[in-house]
DNA sequence: CGCTAAATTGAGCCGAATCAAAAGTCGTGG
DNA sequence: CCACGACTTTTGATTCGGCTCAATTTAGCG
């Protein structure tokens, strides 16, 4: 059974502005259905051109780039709420795949729908380039980090920010957050290699700032951490949901 | 006197799709004014809120991000025919800074009056959003870049890059085209440090495949170029010119 | 219980950073 | 016309952060 939009439990976290009735109707109409996958499983690959956009609804899972001898960048981690495959939908072609880490569960838009957003529902329209311009910043950011932070400094940004979207989602219960990725994935994500990303989160849980293990993430100060990472802990934007 | 977007010499150029009539007389409407700057201007800053949105005319530029420590991340090269400050415009708030690096000129349009491009120019807005989405896979290349590839490998996708974008405006002759940037900033686009960039610009040159002094980039075997790069050699897409 | 995948730890090496200085380029003013 | 200063490029020497290689440990799982 399908989850209407108006019922979508997503809309009720903080991280996400408020729909009106009149959008929420549309959006349920745009929605072409939903996807149950297992973990593991490809949602998009790169290089194709897929009929479909997603959101995620439930689990997580990340995007990826591949290159030629066979090197692996995680470009994001996908959580709850996030738009996936808007690539596909404007450009006609996936630059990533993405596949699901977790079981996950995604409502399903078609793409050829995707003219009718932009003709009838500007506003709509809007909040989706709001989404790629929020991308891009992020991307940005995450460039920054690459380029410009230690191996300490990359592991410390990507776990606040992630621990802040965390918040932002409420999957926080005790300083304590569900991180089901593997360290490979967290160093493919900051062009670190993997024995030195697990040295350098063992270097963090020493200092008592952050520690990860089980598939759980638990942050002991997060000021302390974003310290770290030389990095600003402005507040979380309220962020549309498509 | 302000060139008509019906005028526009970019419009002419290889690399951008055409605008029918109508399009370019709503252009034209929505354009606020042209403006000229000298090299090292700052454009936008990071954080601020500009009220207005550039198109690059003339003149080559740069969007970068600082770090509390100082270190400077350049995230772009900015060409001719590029669209800058679209996060100020749709997010409000600039998440990089952006500089001229030679004298430029710039279509100047208000912020104020985007909405009613995506009111009533649905296609102008869809243009807008393919060209987020485009930065966005550009992004992810260039994280892929930082994060996976050698010294050797960075520097010769970032040229081979530039000099793609270069011959789809236009700007390569005799297989060299104007590229005024300093070392410095190949370096800080690239997470290298100066002295080894310097380093690794001298090995290409050694090998024959590039030559870039005096701000004239030469490329004598743009196939080996992007083989060094370990990328792909795909054609560039027709863009929407804002 | 053996099998496989993930996390951890240690040793040694290398690519790229830092430090330092020289050399080329160019505009300015005496 | 040349000397001076500011900036950029180039080259050499040295150091070090992070990589690779190689085991070992831990944690599910059929």
């Amino acid at each position: 059974m399908v989850i209407k939009c108006s019922d979508c439990p997503l809309q009720r976290k903080p991280l996400f502005k408020d729909l009106t009735e009149e959008e929420e109707r549309f959006m349920f109409r745009f929605k072409a259905g939903e996807l149950t996958v297992e973990p593991g499983t490809s949602l998009l690959m790169e290089g194709s051109n897929s009929p479909q956009l997603f959101t995620a609804l439930r689990g997580m899972g990340l995007r990826y780039k591949t290159l030629p001898n066979g090197r692996r960048q995680v470009i994001s981690f996908i959580f709850p709420g996030d738009f996936v495959g808007l690539q596909a939908g404007i450009m006609g072609e996936m630059s990533h795949s993405v596949e699901a880490t977790t079981h996950m569960t995604l409502c399903v838009f078609n793409r050829a729908d995707l003219w009718s957003l932009f003709k009838s529902h500007s506003h709509r329209a809007f909040d989706l380039t709001w989404l790629a311009a929020t991308e891009e910043h992020f991307l940005g950011e995450a460039l920054t980090s690459l380029g410009q932070r230690t191996a300490q400094q990359r592991v410390a940004w990507a776990l606040t920010r992630i621990f802040r979207r965390g918040q932002a989602l409420n999957m926080v219960k005790n300083g304590a957050m569900m991180l089901p990725y593997r360290q490979q994935d967290l160093a493919d994500a900051l062009g670190l290699s993997l024995v030195h990303t697990n040295k350098t989160l063992a270097k963090l849980r020493d200092r008592q700032l952050v520690g990860w293990s089980d598939g759980m993430l638990t942050v002991h100060d997060l000021k302390a951490l974003a310290e770290v990472a030389e990095m600003e802990l402005d507040d979380v934007r309220q962020r549309p949901l498509m």
